[in-house]
DNA sequence: TTGTCATATAGGACTTATCCTATATGAGCC
DNA sequence: GGCTCATATAGGATAAGTCCTATATGACAA
């Protein structure tokens, strides 16, 4: 799918500034990038183990006081991946919509059934944009750098959202 | 990547209305859902040959007046296969949006030059919101439910380019 | 003590898609 | 006659991700 191999540097990112273990770095990525990136547990393995190998991570095995796992750490060279990744423009990737394949090809099965569909999605989105609302509004709007951006990811898909949501209202009127 | 399998369903809805060579259908593909499912021209064909397979497509082979091309046509499976599909209520896909990745992690190179990133991306959106505004422009906003749900499908990336102008531009007065 | 939940790691099989390459022919041009 | 372009099909290698499964332990409760 993706050319951009964005794992790849959602987890330098987070390395960046802690070490953590993969099961970490799950529970980071649910709890932060999750609505733009979710990540599966197994590809998340994968992609530290192939990052340790090009040296761009360093993994050191703690079996200490809790079970044993493994920390790792962003290398020099992965810091400056990552730097580099950051700030290179890359050109905006298209994206795949499967309801609009559904839409394009709706009159194959009528306005009616094409309605109900496009109020089910509004009723998915909705749901959605109540949540982005409420993890938007324990997000001060301004502060550091960080929690700008941090805010910004998340009005990202509000705004979204928003939009379908508009979307769908307009064609279901043009559809009546 | 998409457990949807959408390529299949985007096929079967041309195959609905028209036989069509694997070549046909990347034109139509082009011209018609490029923006919302860019189709891969390797892709396609072996998509093709799997739908052949699994009997929901059936071909014939053509070499009459031009070329030898393989006309493909949905059978009875593929349309009740393309039915089925088209009025089930999927859950919403969750996408990968790996310039929010880059914004999350923008504290690394700082302020100033996260904005350019956002500003280099907000003139890709112009583009293309132009680009969506002229082919807008040119389809009827009323007329037969096929010509409703083209535009839809239109319209749709354009509020999504619309949304993400104003949250561009949102996030660098936030920025500032 | 037995069971189950959270922690923790990872392999295998498979799917969808991308990129590159190979092949072949008809049409039009210079 | 040779050039390139549009038509037309398709294999090989690789990438990225998903789903399922296996393994193992510490903690806590019934």
């Amino acid at each position: 799918m993706s050319r951009i191999m964005s794992l790849r540097h959602a987890i330098l990112g987070f390395l960046s500034t802690t070490p953590l273990s993969g099961y970490d770095l799950r529970k980071a990525m649910d709890a932060s990038v999750q609505h733009f990136w979710p990540a599966d547990q197994a590809q998340i393995y994968r992609t530290l183990t192939r990052l340790v190998a090009e040296g761009l991570v360093d993994v050191q095995e703690v079996d200490g006081d809790t079970r044993q796992r493994k920390l790792h750490f962003a290398t020099a060279a992965g810091l400056a991946e990552l730097d580099d990744w950051l700030r290179t423009i890359h050109p905006v990737e298209d994206s795949r919509e499967p309801f609009l394949i559904k839409m394009f090809f709706g009159g194959c099965i009528g306005a009616a059934d094409v309605c109900a569909l496009l109020l089910a999605r509004r009723g998915e989105a909705e749901a959605l944009r109540a949540t982005f609302q409420g993890i938007a509004a324990s997000i001060p709007e301004s502060g550091d750098l960080n929690t700008v951006l941090r805010r910004a990811t998340l009005l990202s898909g509000l705004r979204h959202v928003e939009a379908e949501i508009l979307w769908i209202d307009e064609t279901l009127e043009a559809l009546k």
